[in-house]
DNA sequence: GCTTAGCACTCAAATCCCTCGAGTGCTAAT
DNA sequence: ATTAGCACTCGAGGGATTTGAGTGCTAAGC
């Protein structure tokens, strides 16, 4: 039966040819060099010859996994290569729990969210040793506790509103009529009897829609006031994020090119095209794991993105993760941002 | 009479030396390479030949102002050949006012202060391709104005406190007894009737003395707002700057070296040691310049800052400067930065 | 039919060598 | 005091050469 033995040899041929790749990408990873023929054969565990071995690693080439940078250099993964890597031959590794446990005391002794943020951020960069990343939390329900009016100079009005339990807001807004004290006490009265604890976005609507004549000053001031709401609602959704750690990238070899790293940090700064990487990932599930130019933006050509979103009761409120070299330690980072994601929700819950 | 012929001719070389002097260092300012005999000669105006300057530019070196890299090569200022420059040869090129106007709009149109200091930091970055730097203003005098206490869950209360004229600062504060929300309405009633106006300092004080036995629990609260106000002053205190254009220094040829670069960043980072330069310059009375390792740290060996101070009401509030390479074109920075400082008070001064 | 030893070949990196040129310091003439 | 002249220095640039890691191919071996 030729068939069941050309089944089995192609199988293992196949299997030993990905052992390989593993091993290569492992130890290209492990210290950035092209691996040869020779280093694998003694690598491996396999015993093959090299004169083998580079015969799977032509085959490898072929499918587009593996590159050489000249003839006589061993070979790198490509993009494609390490994109397989990761989805079929990486073996994550756990954190050890006292590396959890170090995560957790730091996250846990915090109690403002923003402190938290950017705690979770360094966190993310001084344990991977890249940049670490974490975008503003954005919630979807904003409610209303509590609004105050107070008067500064002649029409002019300090809105303080407070939202979400602990959340203040605030904005200065004109008025064109000058208000006394009281007025606006009256103001702020009505709206904290008659609408706090729902939606800001309720709260707005409900009030233009009783008011929508308008003319009266004093509901002329509500309706302004109600479009701070609105921008305090974009401000959410206009998101943002906080960095940590942009100086470990320029350890990397790959990044010794001052060109690319100029190019690289001013698209930090930009904001705009990273933003919209994690926005990507604010909707997956788990990790995800942008590779070099995956991510459609050349800047990271030797970049690759590790995300995770985290939560609050069930609700994916932003997302955390790193950016680093192509040629990062996946099998580590992607724990890493895991566990962090989920220590995160976990300290945002307790809040 | 041998002797005033003396005078004469000394004093004449020593002019010619420093108009030499003043060319040599505008020269390498300009291209950023070593500054030569001939090119000297071609470049003064003085009819000397080369031999003349490379006898007057061996004086110089000997003076400590000059260097060469190697023996080939021709001469570089030294920092103390720099500090002379700028403090007896330099000619200020003030700003033309189409520029002047540029920065007018820029900063005349935005009114938060926050949104003012950073953008403040954007004009001089851009204007000058280096770095720009503006610290946050703290203000010596902080008056309370408005008070207000909201009850989060049980013996958690969010303190919202307003201070000159429009800022809010809000914090969660916990006490050790429950307190009813028309107590808690008391305590701010009392507040604001008794103290809106003072200074945070003065009415912390107040509150201390007037209730210092403190068992009830309402006296208590207070004065754990207080605490707040404290706290407030305190991060007023504790400085922070805001900066902009970091990528700009990469184009640099000076910085080329990574690893330099990496520590500069770092300390960008780090702040605390950029901020005691800038806390240096915050009480002198113009625009302030720091020339390689005079600032006190090494990091900043090849770079210089250049920093004056801004204020309101004639009271110095924060600091604003550049930051870049040693080589870098003082007398267009001065002005800059000097022009950016007076337009930034000004702005601040309208809010 | 896979595996592998052998071999010729390739190519980057390192090293050496050479030249070029900008610049210097010194000396002697003006 | 200035300057022309000259010998000298030293980095930068440009081959040439060597080295070594690595490859592909072929033919022999299991």
């Amino acid at each position: 039966m030729p068939k069941k033995s050309a089944d089995k040899q192609s199988t293992s041929r196949n299997e030993r040819a990905l052992a390989l790749m593993k091993v290569l990408v492992e130890r290209y990873i492990r210290d950035g060099q092209p691996v040869g023929s020779q280093t694998l054969a003694k690598d491996s565990g396999l015993s093959l010859s090299p004169a083998t071995i580079r015969n799977i690693m032509a085959d490898l080439e072929d499918m587009g996994l593996l590159e050489s940078p000249h003839t006589s250099a061993g070979r790198i993964p490509t993009a494609k290569g390490y994109r397989m890597f990761v989805d079929s031959l990486l073996t994550v590794k756990p954190l050890n729990s006292r590396e959890v446990e170090g995560i957790k005391q730091q996250l846990y002794n915090s109690t403002d969210t923003n402190l938290l943020i950017s705690q979770a951020s360094d966190m993310l960069s001084s344990i991977t040793h890249l940049a670490g990343l974490v975008t503003i939390p954005r919630r979807e329900r904003v409610l209303l506790q509590h609004i105050e009016f107070l008067p500064l100079s002649s029409r002019r009005v300090l809105v303080i509103m407070v939202v979400n339990n602990q959340e203040v807001q605030n904005r200065v807004i004109h008025v064109d009529r000058d208000l006394s004290q009281s007025q606006l006490q009256q103001a702020a009265n009505f709206i904290n009897a008659e609408y706090a604890g729902l939606e800001l976005n309720t709260v707005r609507d409900r009030i233009f829609a009783s008011m929508h004549d308008a003319r009266d000053a004093m509901h002329k001031l509500m309706q302004e006031a109600m479009t701070i709401a609105d921008q305090v609602l974009d401000i959410q959704q206009d998101e943002d994020y906080v960095l940590a750690g942009q100086t470990n990238l320029m350890n990397y070899a790959e990044m010794c090119d001052i060109d690319k790293l100029r190019q690289l940090f001013e698209a930090f700064n930009a904001k705009r095209d990273i933003l919209h990487i994690l926005d990507q990932s604010i909707h997956a599930e788990g990790t995800q794991i942008f590779i070099g130019e995956e991510s459609g933006y050349s800047v990271l050509g030797d970049c690759s993105v590790v995300t995770a979103p985290y939560k609050v009761n069930d609700e994916v409120i932003g997302v955390l993760g790193v950016i680093g070299p192509t040629r990062m330690p996946y099998e580590r980072v992607i724990s890493v941002v895991d566990v962090t994601a989920k220590l995160l929700s976990a300290a945002l819950r307790l809040e």
